[in-house]
DNA sequence: GCTATTATAGGGCGTTCC
DNA sequence: CCGCGGAACGCCCTATAA
């Protein structure tokens, strides 16, 4: 009977991640900003959302609003760049081409991270190390990689090498002696799946790093918290709960919002907006191939300001039959608009959310339903994304408007350097 | 005066169904 | 017929992450 089957090797997890990936994004076609704090901005240039490590050194956190480090910016001369998610979304593209293209198994988890399958490899540091130069050569950006037997122990080895240069980017973290003395090192709020709250729910406990929650009983973390938290504590044991998902479940929803530049109390430029996100919406829904059956549209007046009138209602409009057309998707969100809207309110946002995906095929319209179907419609969708694929707002809706005041404002947008040839840098 | 966006998982609670 | 208890679901909220 026991003939020992072969055990499947111990599984190796390994997380790259880009090193301040906007900021450096920016310095991509900059050389001069080398060595200089950057700072990008949130849409609307309200918040820092990315720093390079000069500017974390200034003491620049996260999600700060921009105008409250006014001076700080103008003394240090710090650079400062809106958002540019074109430029971004590119060079990301091509970071994952590099890792696609020498590892099998690659599961891209956001926009500057992917997890590797590194499994059964005879060298997988080696392996690591020449990704590293790799990336950096051929596309510019730094990245770090981790390597863990779980997932969670692969972005504390991420933390690692960004930390400490000595690692040279790359830290190995197989070894339960390392691992042990990694996570003793490591406040309990780094542990991925840990945020404020549940950190200083833990700290309450007397959990405070890393290794004390990995030497928790998983089953208590369970009664007291959640699953959630057991799988992250036996994930930080080197026991391996989630896996890699190459195919990742289709998205569940579509959201498309935004922070207007100026505030709107009229029902008509809110029209506007949210024809413009509805038509976004719809074209993203056509992007990932579903259909959707429920349209909501929220709006929210500024939480900041708690002596104006609040108001953030949310209304949600069943459709017919699943759709991707733009036309029915706008439709429905300029009824779901008129419910939700109240005179006397200065909303400050605005958002159309497409629920109840489906996939076409899963679909079927009863053999009895005598819903006039809209004929050519795909036809019509497709035409509509080929040339606005072209560039983006080349047709849209009139109800969109032409004038949007409630655009947002993008004061520092960097050129298209890698999407427009009209940017393309040139050299002398 | 200015305060991000998009997406997911899960908890709590009320309703409905059996 | 009623009432009970649990499953299943919808809805809203919180927490998290990048």
């Amino acid at each position: 009977m026991s003939t020992a089957s072969p055990r499947p090797a111990q599984p190796l997890h390994a997380l790259v991640d880009c090193n301040n990936f906007y900021a450096n994004c920016e310095r991509l076609f900059r050389p001069d900003l080398r060595g200089r704090p950057v700072i990008v901005l949130s849409n609307n240039d309200g918040c820092v959302v990315a720093r390079s490590q000069e500017a974390k050194a200034l003491g620049i956190g996260m999600a700060v609003p921009a105008y409250r480090i006014r001076d700080l910016i103008e003394r240090e001369e710090v650079a400062v760049f809106s958002s540019n998610y074109a430029l971004y979304a590119d060079v990301s593209q091509r970071v994952m081409r590099v890792l696609e293209e020498a590892v099998p198994r690659v599961e891209q988890y956001s926009i500057d991270e992917a997890f590797l399958d590194l499994s059964g490899l005879a060298d997988p540091v080696a392996l690591a190390r020449a990704l590293r130069q790799r990336v950096h050569r051929w596309v510019g950006v730094p990245v770090s990689i981790g390597l863990a037997p779980s997932r969670t122990l692969a972005k504390l080895a991420n933390a690692a090498a960004k930390r400490w240069p000595a690692t040279g980017g790359v830290v190995d973290l197989r070894d339960p002696h390392r691992q042990r003395r990694l996570l003793r090192l490591m406040p309990v709020e780094e542990v991925w799946g840990v945020g404020r709250r549940l950190g200083r729910r833990l700290r309450a406990m007397g959990i405070d790093s890393a290794l004390k929650l990995a030497d928790s009983d998983p089953a208590l973390m369970r009664k007291a918290f959640s699953v959630m938290l057991e799988r992250t504590v036996r994930e930080l044991r080197g026991q391996s709960c989630l896996e890699l998902e190459e195919a990742p479940p289709p998205r569940q929803q579509v959201l498309c919002s935004r922070t207007f530049a100026e505030r709107v109390s009229a029902l008509a430029p809110l029209r506007e907006a949210v024809s413009h996100f509805a038509a976004r919406a719809a074209e993203k829904l056509r992007e990932d191939g579903q259909l959707t059956r429920q349209v909501s549209v929220y709006l929210r007046t500024n939480p900041h300001h708690p002596r104006e009138p609040q108001h953030h209602p949310l209304v949600t409009v069943p459709l017919p039959e699943p759709t991707a057309d733009s036309r029915d998707v706008l439709h429905a969100a300029l009824r779901a608009l008129e419910t939700a809207w109240r005179p006397g309110h200065r909303y400050m946002k605005a958002g159309v959310l497409l629920g109840e995906l489906v996939q076409p095929r899963s679909w079927q319209r009863d053999l009895f339903d005598h819903l006039p179907t809209r004929r050519r419609s795909d036809a019509l969708m497709q035409t509509l994304d080929r040339i606005n694929r072209a560039g983006r707002g080349r047709l849209f809706f009139a109800s969109e408007g032409i004038r949007r005041p409630w655009q947002m404002r993008r004061d520092h947008l960097s050129p298209a350097y890698t999407t427009r040839w009209s940017d393309l840098p040139r050299v002398r």
